[in-house]
DNA sequence: ATTGACCTTTAAGTTAAGTATAAGGTATAG
DNA sequence: CTATACCTTATACTTAACTTAAAGGTCAAT
């Protein structure tokens, strides 16, 4: 059986919706908010999508669960079109800037982490001395 | 002058506000939210910070910055209290699972940046190799 | 030709995370 | 003692990002 979607490499919104783990009403929301738009459409008005969109989406999804916002997402999926290679450069140079300062907080969230598992593990009295969690001394016991 | 806040290396909310750039309201919507404590209260009932409390507020805005929700904050606050040290161990381990998985969609995301800044510097002929953003492969011009 | 799983649109509803407003108490400088 | 710059509470509003609901069209199989 051939169906309208793996003609050509091409995927109805369902598919793509169970491939990616994106509800299908959040592909046609991210139509509407002009962040994503479909390859093309059947004469009878089905979405077909294609593998750049896959793409697209996977750093839309990427984008969004590292904090960016779907405004900022557009933005960096448009450094394409209507912008100068100048402002191309620019924008995508203050973009890395973003993601670089997130790479930071990211690592600081972890290494928060990572010392209260490590301090957990020594302790040998429960563990109490994650009480002060988000610290960065060894933590001292109020006796 | 001393001031209520200075006394004791304790602050007013509004001196933790401007400290750390965020909204007096928002620290008065994390005490609700169950998230933040202020460390006490002057007898007219104004709320005091102090330096535990600062650690923790960069805690959680940095988990806020790098795309976790506030109730997943708190779960990374609140890994100390009524928890068995197991119970610790593997939630942290989780989360530095969630972590660490972020730390990859954030390269990704890093990633694709930096490759289209490169094909842009590359291109001698305007940016149109932008135009399949996300692409790994280093697209081929429609002619 | 009917069934059932898909798809369409439009419009309304939800949730998280604040933000703003109103009405009033408090601390300090002049 | 009063101005003013801060603080308090409670309630209501806002915005982003979906999600659900309603009413109906399409497609492949039986």
């Amino acid at each position: 059986m051939v169906t309208l979607s793996n003609r050509k490499g091409l995927m109805t919104i369902g598919q793509v919706a169970s491939l990616m783990g994106v509800a299908s009403t959040t592909l046609r929301y991210y139509e509407r908010a002009g962040i994503l738009k479909p390859a093309g459409r059947t004469p009878a008005g089905y979405r077909l999508y294609d593998e750049i969109s896959i793409r697209q989406l996977e750093f839309i999804r990427s984008a969004r669960a590292v904090g960016f916002t779907l405004d900022d997402t557009r933005a960096l999926l448009r450094l394409d079109d209507r912008t100068s290679c100048d402002k191309v450069q620019e924008m995508i140079q203050r973009r890395l800037g973003e993601v670089d300062e997130r790479l930071l907080e990211l690592k600081r969230v972890r290494s928060t982490l990572a010392g209260a598992l490590k301090r957990c593990r020594a302790s040998k009295k429960g563990c109490a001395v994650l009480a002060e969690f988000g610290a960065g001394k060894p933590s001292r016991r109020k006796v």
